[in-house]
RNA sequence: GCGCCUGUAGCUCAGCUGGAUAGAGUACUGCCCUCCGAAGGCAGGGGUCGCAGGUUCGAAUCCUGCCAGGCGCGCCA
């Protein structure tokens, strides 16, 4: 719809350019938008504010040209002319019908787009270490992470989710260690316990899984326990694959897959971390001081330069983050988007920079970063510590366990990524109208209860009968209902293009608020057969459109609950 | 001290990248089931958009300066 309005005025604007009332130039961004009020039609431009200028007339007057320019559409009903110089598009109710049977016809394809093109897009997120089980940080990165992939996916791109695996560092080092000493039974308060050892009590699971020569099955290999508590190394396989295992049932009770994993360790393993410094120092972007190899990040827009080689000559983690971010450019990602929690925000300014200084021809702005802020927990009106040196972990197991998939998903992404997210468990597990994802659900349920109760009564449902037959809902409530379905593919679009799933969640809610409305002023199965399935289809259409953006955030869409 | 993010109804939050009278939910008040699911609907009250300037036809939105909160500022990840 919105699309054809574009056109409109933009025929209207050649037109007045070429009558000369116009200069020749450029053309203004100027914007179509839903109205908030009824009184200004379904949709508004700001076009003859902004060219008004240009044209060295009143805005009003040049509204006035413009409308008079515009050529005849079947879509439009009437237009006016309002305020300082808006013009105002009241729509035929038949073109809020037709986008009804473009519902049933495209299913749940409707409301995609194709701005994507099949290019590729690669979504970063989560990329917890496996150094302890997923908290519910991790928890909102998945479920913010899993949806703009969804979303992107819907407008055409070919998604790639990847998870990369920090499992080469100092902290696996520590997560051995840690096993190795409740391995021999040295508790955290001893003094022998490693410096910065990890306290919680999952490792003491590992530990005893390792004394007992278990054989973990995990991304199609298989590690077995040797039980040699002096055997550092067998320890610190054991325990990664032990907590990528931990780590990968609890997304997989989220709902959430990835198509690459991708271990820090084979950066090295196959040369890239010292491949990228090779290229930075032939550039001659590195210096030395001090005993360390520096990047000069200072020249691309970082605050300070970096470190890259230790005294010790070890690398810093920001390396291979940035041989990382080089193999997803030469995978062919045109597109990169990395979610991390906002305490990463400063790596963000050192990776581009690195990638930069390569010069291998990435833009500036890649990879894009979508940051999000913390999490608190509330239950029964206090907040939940999320303690990981005191062991008292409130996972995103725990949390999934409680308030169930549906709700934990929902609340995660309902809220913009840079804000920060209360949780409050009592509300997500309510199951009352307190919740908002049942409120969304049961406007799906009940679609389907109807349909139930059809057959009940020996009546079926002839859609096309129905879809030939829209004319007859004439009522204000079920114009309500189809103008709140014709903004799905603007929501798709508008998700995509700012990487902002939780637009998805204010829309469900806001279609399913029309179709409540709806549902309790019309009887849907009544006798006049041509009424009753002109109405069945549209809120068949109802349905899928809900159980369509619920799939977007990896929701259920419930035929009953 | 410097950088990033946030400040909107009692509470939790939207506000479509500058538009018209700032919106939802919740809580509060009063109504609506002999009727397809009341996990629902309708109506009402509730606001110096943190504060002060600026930019322009027009600012919750952009700029500057303050105030408050969160997170960063390592040869840690």
């Amino acid at each position: 719809m919105k699309e054809q309005l574009q056109a409109l005025v933009l025929d209207a604007i050649d037109a007045l350019r070429a009558a000369g009332t116009l200069p020749a130039g450029d053309t203004p961004a100027f914007v179509i938008e839903r109205t908030k009020n009824r009184a200004h039609g379904d949709f508004a431009t700001n076009a003859a504010l902004l060219l008004a200028r240009q044209a060295a007339r009143k805005p009003r007057e040049l509204a006035t040209a413009l409308v008079d320019s515009l050529p005849a559409a079947m879509l439009v009903e009437r237009v006016e002319i309002a305020g300082p110089g808006f013009i105002n598009f009241f729509l035929a109710r038949a073109a809020y019908v037709d986008e009804v049977r473009r519902v049933h016809a495209e299913g749940a394809r409707w409301g995609h787009g194709t701005t994507g093109a099949g290019r590729t897009a690669g979504v970063e997120f989560v990329s917890a270490n496996p150094t302890g089980p997923l908290h519910v940080g991790h928890g909102r990165a998945a479920a913010i992470g899993d949806s703009i992939a969804r979303v992107l996916a819907a407008n055409g791109w070919h998604v790639v989710r990847e998870f990369y695996y920090n499992d080469a560092g100092a902290q696996i080092t520590n997560l051995a260690l840690s096993v190795q000493a409740r391995a021999r039974g040295i508790e955290p308060e001893a003094p022998t316990w490693p410096a910065d050892g990890y306290r919680g009590d999952y490792i003491k699971d590992v530990a005893r899984a390792f004394l007992d020569r278990e054989a973990i099955y995990s991304e199609g290999e298989r590690v077995l326990a040797s039980g040699d508590v002096d055997d550092l190394d067998a320890i610190r396989r054991f325990a990664v694959a032990w907590l990528r295992r931990e780590q990968d049932q609890d997304l997989k009770a989220f709902g959430v897959r990835f198509d690459v994993h991708f271990l820090e360790s084979s950066l090295y393993d196959q040369g890239k971390v010292e491949e990228t410094v090779h290229q930075l120092t032939a550039r001659g972007h590195t210096y030395e001081e001090g005993g360390a190899l520096w990047l000069r990040s200072t020249a691309f827009g970082d605050d300070k330069d970096r470190v890259m080689r230790k005294s010790d000559g070890s690398y810093t983690y920001f390396v291979p983050d940035v041989a990382y971010h080089l193999s997803k450019w030469q995978r062919g990602y045109e597109r990169a988007i990395t979610e991390l929690g906002s305490d990463h925000h400063g790596s963000l300014a050192r990776v581009r920079a690195g990638l930069q200084a390569l010069d291998c021809g990435i833009p500036e702005g890649w990879p894009e970063y979508v940051l999000h802020q913390m999490v608190t927990v509330m239950r029964g009106g206090e907040e939940v510590k999320l303690s990981k040196r005191a062991g008292s972990y409130f996972t995103l197991r725990d949390l999934i366990d409680e308030a169930g998939r549906d709700a934990t998903r929902w609340f995660l992404t309902a809220r913009k990524s840079d804000s920060q997210l209360t949780f409050d468990i009592d509300l997500a597990r309510a199951q009352s109208n307190d919740n908002p994802v049942y409120y969304v659900q049961y406007a799906h349920a009940r679609v389907a209860s109807v349909m139930r109760q059809l057959a009940e009564r020996g009546m079926a449902h002839d859609q096309t009968h129905g879809l030939a037959h829209l004319d007859r809902l004439d009522s204000q409530a079920e114009l309500d209902v189809m103008v709140e379905l014709s903004r799905f593919p603007e929501v798709v679009e508008a998700a995509g293009a700012n990487l902002e799933p939780h637009l998805v969640t204010i829309w469900l809610r806001d279609l399913a608020a029309a179709f409540h409305g709806w549902y309790n002023t019309n009887q849907f199965i009544v006798d006049d057969a041509e009424l009753r399935d002109a109405r069945l289809a549209l809120a068949g259409a109802v349905r899928q459109a809900l159980a369509n953006g619920l799939e977007l955030l990896g929701v259920s869409a419930p035929e009953s609950m």
